[in-house]
DNA sequence: TTAGTTAAGATTTTT
DNA sequence: TCTTAACTAA
């Protein structure tokens, strides 16, 4: 069958191209996946490949499902859904669970999301005698996590990072971490990438078993892999080098995860004689959206060159709203939205995006008020709440009994007398003897209390037994429920009675549910298959199974989706681009790439909008418009002329924020333009104390710089809080 | 040992 | 504003 019907040159190419290394530059709105399921259905159908012989790999769990639904789509039977099409972490997952001994690992190992990893690292911390307020674990974590992403090993930590106070720290309790979770038979998400990759390195004959395996490999959004996967990929395509990446290096917003762009833009040497393809032909979006896209975009340096241009007919101009405040803007967007509906648009052709999760609230709260269906995408999931991951540790226990981690944040949920005091001394029992927590508890502890010793022993045998059950291949959602019983969650929270506690105790029961779901329609319907699933999963089915919603997103989570309509909320200087990501260019470009990202979504109507004032922790604060306004030109916007009015501040209308109304001899600069001169001693809530070593401009572009100790910085005086100290 | 109260501290994006 | 850590009383 000929799968390249219809589509255009370029398409073509990407499709018949299917030897050797192929670069699939695809813009926004190109076909991408379009063209990467023709590719798969022709490699099967007009070449006879074998569907088992080909995988694709992608980055959630999302775009594999679409994937491998399209290509069932095109072809016969169900013979798409054996192409191996999975996410880097499922198939890193599955490789690993299959080759666990030749990492001196169990296959029944368990995964830690990051509350465990986060759980394990405060551990190590406190046993190192770390403090924990002046060296947050999260911070630890992220080093980690970034360090696998780059191959580098807790051996060779210090080679590859500049020896300073925080790197040293960070050395000292990765190794301990890395000992204590191959204790427990425990990996991480950076280890599920790192162990496959070391393992392809140093054993051929398992590499050998998979490339043989694997005749095509493809791989989606091939700008956001990091070194680890940028490695693995190259192993994986290994002897055939039937490699065909796709991505858009205007689309790389994950390096914050470790990813590099240069991988991308380097495909060329890193694989001499590949074959390259420029998809730029835009099948989405109106001209406008498109014109407005590109203009921003050009503002970026570190690319590669393509033209994006469309054929679709012209169409609304984007519409431009300020607000006083969060709330009012959330008002504003939701009326629109209905009054669009009344125009026979669906909700779900409506999203509302923003930059932070912080952000939904208030879109959430309008939304209940005019009781409109939604649906919020990433964020919190059903399985980050307290109860649902206080019932998973439970089964990483019964399933892994040397994960003290999980036993750790169990042992006194739902409190059952063993307190702090106990818990220490078991630890050090555990610590000195090198066993685990589980085992500590047959022995006896020198000094330890009678009734300790008793609530220990009856956990012990709950576990145990429930441990017997699960060998004896009782069903999981049998265990799951006599856990909910047996370990007192249930009596506890009907004992509580509130309403919350009632709904924590439903969330129980649906999790049971989910079990016996997964149960009846798993291939393995184990609980160790079960548990690896979930620790995988993203956002996904939230229960709630409604049709028609309007949808809530950030901005990271928009890429790949499509709306007729979009909402891009928040667009203020600090929030979007964020503040936290403006100490480099490459963080200001990635801003970029990301309002790229979003206002390429839209198909027919955009509509962006910011806020004059913002809350933050609870004060309110003055915002100025975020500059990817003024480098969308003018004629883009509806309202023309008008743009440039929108949110400049008139000074003496804004509130001064509370911090620097107590004591009088702190002044808002904001409110006294002019006050400030070189030679001025000032404090900043970010750097500190510092000298004012210059002025310049006028009115809201009036700016100082500022030295503090060898760093020089610059600030609109009109939007940086500064106190003057005399 | 726990529960209940108070004070500080936190917000970027996620497989 | 909301959550979590530290502190206090029973």
């Amino acid at each position: 069958m000929d799968f390249t019907i219809g589509l255009n040159e370029e398409q073509k190419k990407a499709i018949l191209q299917t030897e050797g290394p192929v670069l699939i530059f695809a813009g926004a709105g190109s076909g991408k996946t379009r063209v990467i399921t023709h590719r798969i259905a022709h490699l099967i159908d007009n070449l006879e490949n074998f569907p088992e012989s080909i995988c694709a790999v992608t980055f959630t769990n999302k775009a594999a499902e679409e994937m491998r639904e399209r290509v069932n789509h095109l072809l016969p039977g169900g013979i798409g859904s054996r192409v191996v099409i999975k996410t880097f972490h499922s198939l890193c997952l599955m490789i690993l669970r299959r080759e666990a001994k030749h990492l001196g690992f169990l296959s029944g190992f368990t995964i830690y999301d990051t509350s465990l990893q986060e759980s394990l690292i405060k551990e190590v911390m406190k046993d190192l005698k770390m403090d924990i307020k002046q060296l947050k674990p999260s911070s630890i974590v992220h080093a980690i996590s970034r360090s696998k992403d780059a191959m580098v090993s807790h051996i060779k930590y210090l080679d590859h990072y500049e020896k300073d106070f925080f790197s040293e720290k960070v050395d000292a309790v990765f190794s301990e971490y890395e000992k204590r979770k191959e204790q427990r038979q425990a990996l991480d998400f950076g280890d599920l990438i790192f162990r496959t990759v070391e393992l392809f390195k140093n054993n051929k004959k398992i590499l050998h078993q998979y490339n043989t395996k694997f005749k095509y490999l493809m791989v989606d959004e091939y700008q956001d892999t990091n070194k680890a996967q940028y490695e693995l990929v190259k192993y994986l395509a290994g002897e055939s080098g039937n490699l065909c990446v796709v991505g858009d290096d205007d689309q790389s917003i994950y390096s914050w995860r470790g990813a590099d762009i240069s991988n991308i833009l380097s495909f060329h040497k890193d694989y001499p004689n590949s074959f390259i393809v420029k998809l730029e032909e835009n099948y989405r979006s109106t001209p406008t959206i498109l014109g407005a896209a590109s203009t921003l975009i050009a503002n970026n340096t570190n690319r590669s060159d393509k033209t994006i241009f469309t054929n679709n007919p012209d169409g609304n101009k984007i519409g431009l709203f300020s607000y006083e405040n969060e709330a009012e803007e959330a008002e504003s967007i939701i009326k629109q939205i209905i009054k669009s509906k009344q125009e026979n648009k669906k909700f779900s052709d409506h999203a509302i995006f923003y930059r932070t999760n912080a952000q939904s609230r208030y879109f959430e709260e309008a939304l209940r008020r005019y009781s409109i269906p939604y649906k919020i995408f990433g964020g919190f999931r059903f399985f980050d709440r307290k109860e649902i991951k206080d019932i998973i540790a439970y089964l990483n226990t019964i399933v892994n009994p040397l994960d003290s981690t999980s036993l750790m944040r169990i042992i006194n949920t739902p409190s059952r007398g063993i307190g702090e005091t106990t818990i220490e001394k078991m630890n050090r029992i555990s610590l000195e003897e090198g066993i685990s927590l589980f085992e500590v508890i047959d022995r006896t502890i020198p000094g330890m209390k009678k009734g300790a010793i008793v609530k220990v022993q009856e956990l012990k045998k709950m576990l145990s037994d429930l441990q017997d059950k699960h060998e004896k291949k009782k069903s999981p959602s049998e265990i799951a429920y006599e856990l909910i019983e047996r370990s007192g969650m249930r009596e506890e929270m009907e004992n509580e009675g509130t309403e919350e506690s009632i709904s924590r105790l439903e969330n129980l029961n649906e999790f049971v549910n989910s079990v016996k779901d997964y149960e009846t329609n798993a291939e393995d319907p184990s609980l160790e298959e079960f548990l690896n699933q979930i620790s995988l999963l993203t956002s996904e089915e939230d229960t709630a199974n409604l049709e028609d919603y309007v949808v809530l997103m950030t901005v990271h989570n928009s890429k790949g989706l499509e709306f007729d309509t979009v909402f891009l909320s928040g667009m203020e200087e600090g929030t979007f681009p964020h503040s936290l990501s403006m100490d480099s260019d490459t963080g200001a470009e990635e801003e970029r790439r990301l309002a790229y990202v979003a206002i390429t979504r839209a198909k027919r109507k955009l509509v962006i909008s910011f806020c004059r004032f913002t809350r933050k922790f609870g004060n309110v604060e003055p915002r100025i418009r975020s500059r990817f306004f003024d480098e969308i030109p003018e004629q883009f916007f509806e309202e023309m002329g008008e743009k440039k009015q929108y949110g400049v501040r008139k000074p003496s209308h804004a509130p001064i924020p509370k911090r620097f109304t107590s004591d009088d001899s702190k002044v808002d600069v904001n409110t006294k333009n002019g006050s400030l001169q070189p030679g001025l001693k000032i404090r900043h809530k970010v750097y500190g104390v510092g000298i004012i070593t210059k002025v310049s401009g006028n009115g809201e572009n009036e700016k100082v710089e500022v030295k503090f100790g060898n760093l020089d910085k610059k600030f609109l005086i009109a939007y940086t809080p500064l106190e003057i100290l005399n």
